[in-house]
Parts: structure tokens; sequence; C-alpha cells
DNA sequence: AGCCGATGTAAACAATGTCAACATAGCGCA
DNA sequence: TGCGCTATGTTGACATTGTTTACATCGGCT
């Protein structure tokens, strides 16, 4: 049932390719260069011809961006997941800090893609995704939804961003403690009483 | 006398690679994908066969390393030069950050390969470049030299790293006025007297 | 002069993304 | 029922890339 005999035409080749994608990038665990993967060794695990790929996507770039959006949800889910474990907003916007770049370290392939080839700025106007909105949601709760939020939000994921980054390319250890560390929730928004 | 009718051997292959290297990434102004650099292209352009490129780098890695230590150094001086233009440390800090992003924003594939192929943590340890050298200078000089001066300089980087990466890929707009937006004195070091 | 190491070349290999021409299966319609 | 159309595959080719191996050439040293 799983792997049918012989069937000319596989029925969900595109599916199929992205989950071939998402393990192969999961394989991807920081061992060897690049971090990219190739179209043909896709093809090749789902048992089909390289040219059959350009029945579902026009180009590597489209395939690589569609594996970009499955890796934005997991991340939006990770956050979401850390989010809900946590008491009050103030502790849920720092730990949904810490599970981004978490995230980013147990995916490293995974989470380059989401931005390398991920839909750029004009192309992805209006749709949402459940990363960003989480992160509207927990600045508007702390901040309401003046331009003093709107700069949290952007101080948030720049911070949160760039220890992600710095870490996967090696400038910064990864190391756990050095994730609390700079992830103070202290420090973008203080908290009522820290500095009286 | 600039071009030798045909000097078999080139003479200063290494340097006419790199230079070419970066005059490459440079005209690389984000209009193609990839972001990269052809080893044989590099070798085209230098007058020279792909081969030749081996007696001079063991690996393709190694000359983007190359190429990325030379980015390093700009990036370095082009915050250094944003630096003496202040009067105090402190606007000093927020220049050298803004310069970074802006760096980033002006030379986007030799500011990613900067990261992407250095020479990656235990590698460059003692060495030093002088973009961290400034970087722990200006915390120095603002917060002292104990844990809370780290975690400045920790956060000012992942800051600046992210927001210039964000704009980068096009999740945030490429915009000057973003840049001040984020890049607030006032966020990660408030001024004596900003919250009394 | 003559040799030798440093530096270059040419040819080949495997792999990749992509395209054009052809094959097959299954569905709708006579 | 049978026919053909369209969606989906396949094969084979092309240009390009990184890399290696065997050979060529120059320049400095004894």
């Amino acid at each position: 049932m799983s792997t049918s005999p012989s069937p000319y035409h596989h029925g969900a080749l595109r599916e199929a390719l992205i989950e071939a994608g998402l393990r192969a990038l999961e394989a991807n665990h920081a061992e060897d260069a690049g971090g990219t993967v190739s179209l043909r060794e896709l093809a090749r695990e789902v048992g089909v011809s390289a040219a059959a790929v350009y029945r579902h996507f026009p180009n590597k770039g489209a395939l690589l961006a569609a594996l970009g959006e499955a890796g934005l949800a997991r991340l939006g889910a990770a956050q979401a997941e850390a989010m809900a474990a946590t008491e009050d907003e103030r502790a849920g916007f720092a730990a949904t800090g810490r599970a981004y770049v978490r995230f980013a370290l147990a995916n490293p392939a995974l989470f380059r893609l989401v931005f390398t080839h991920g839909e750029t700025g004009a192309d992805r106007a209006g749709k949402s995704d459940p990363a960003s909105d989480l992160l509207k949601r927990s600045t508007a709760a702390l901040a309401g939804d003046g331009p003093a939020a709107e700069r949290l939000a952007l101080q948030a994921w720049s911070i949160v961003h760039g220890l992600a980054m710095l870490m996967l390319d090696g400038r910064l250890p990864a190391d756990d403690a050095l994730i609390d560390r700079v992830i103070d929730p202290g420090t973008l928004f203080p908290a009522p009483g820290d500095r009286p």
C-alpha cells in the first residue's frame, strides 16, 4: 500500500517532493557545506526523473520556496507552542524569542531556506504567516499598537534573527545559556519597576 | 604596462583573483539570485585556466574565505569611519551600528560572504578583526568590561546583524529611516537621565 | 649550462539545472 | 464502447560547475 509497484503517474509528486526535501534538509545537520539540496537528488529519492519536477515547479527556486513556506509554518508552530507554555504575556514574549533561535539551531538548513528563498517584500504583501502574526500580537499586548509597539517588534525580530544567524554561521557559540543572556525581557521591554 | 602580452606565469594571480572576486561581488547588485561567484568565471576574468586557481587555493571555499576576509576588513573600515565622524562614545556606538547595516545594503553579496564563508569559531580564536575590536572598545567605553558590557555587545551585534539580514532577504524594506528607528541608542544603552 | 621547483595549461570526470521531443495513463465525450 | 485530449512522466541532450591528473613552461640556483 505504501509503495505502489510501478505508478507511471506518481499521483502526489508535489507533496512527495516537499516531504523528501524537508527530510533532506533535516539530514543536512551542518555536516557538509552548502546547506542547500539538489533537485536531481530529490527526484531520485522520490523515484522519479529529474525533468518530472518541472511539471510541478517552474524551476528549482520555486521548489525551494515551497520548502521555505513549510519551514516558516514549522517555525511559527514552534513559537506558538513556546508561547502557550507561559503565563503572562511578558514571559511569553521572551519565550517566543528563545523558540525562534532554538528552532534555527535545530533546523539550520531549513531556517536558512525560509529567509533565503522566501517571497520577497511586495510578493507577500497582505499574506500573513503565523510567525509574524504572533510577533504582532505579542507586541500589541505589551505596548499597544502605536509606533512604540512597532519599533519594539522590529527590534525584537532583529535581535532574535541576528542572534540565530550569528550562531548558525559560527560567529557566536550555539550555547543555550548565551541565548538566555541575549534575550533578556528587561532590555527591550523594561518591566514597570525595573528602573524605578 | 598594465597588461603584459603573454605572461605564462601571471605573477600575482592570488591578488588578481581576489580583486576580480570583489569586483564580481559588487556587480552582483542583487540582480540575479545566487549571490555567489563562479571559480571558472573568475579564472576567465583574470585570463587564466580554471585549474591555475588551485595553485593558490586548495578549493573554492578557500577562495571565498579570502574574499570574506577582505570584506570583513572593508566592513571594519566603514565602521571606523563612521565612528570617527562622531563626538561622544554614545553617538559613535549608534553610528557604527548604522554603518554596519548600510554596508550590508551597499555590498549585499560581499556581506553575505563574510559570514557564510568565514573562519568558524575555534579557527579564529585569538585572531581579531577590526569590526569586533571596535565593538568591544565601544561597549567597554560605555559600560566598563563586566558582564553587563559583554551582554550589551552581544545584543548590539545581534540587533544590527539581524536587521541587516532581514533587509537583505527582503523581509524588511531596505529603508534608511527604518535603520534609524531600530538602531536607537536609548534602547540598549539608556542615557543617564533617559528613564529617571 | 642545466636542473628543479613553482606555476601554469589541457583534457577529462562527475554532478547539476534546464529544455525539447517523445511516451503513457486516465478521464470525458462521441 | 472506443477515441482522443490533457496531465504527467521519461529519455536524452546541453551548458556549466568544481576538481583532479598528466603534461608544459618559466625563472632562479648551483
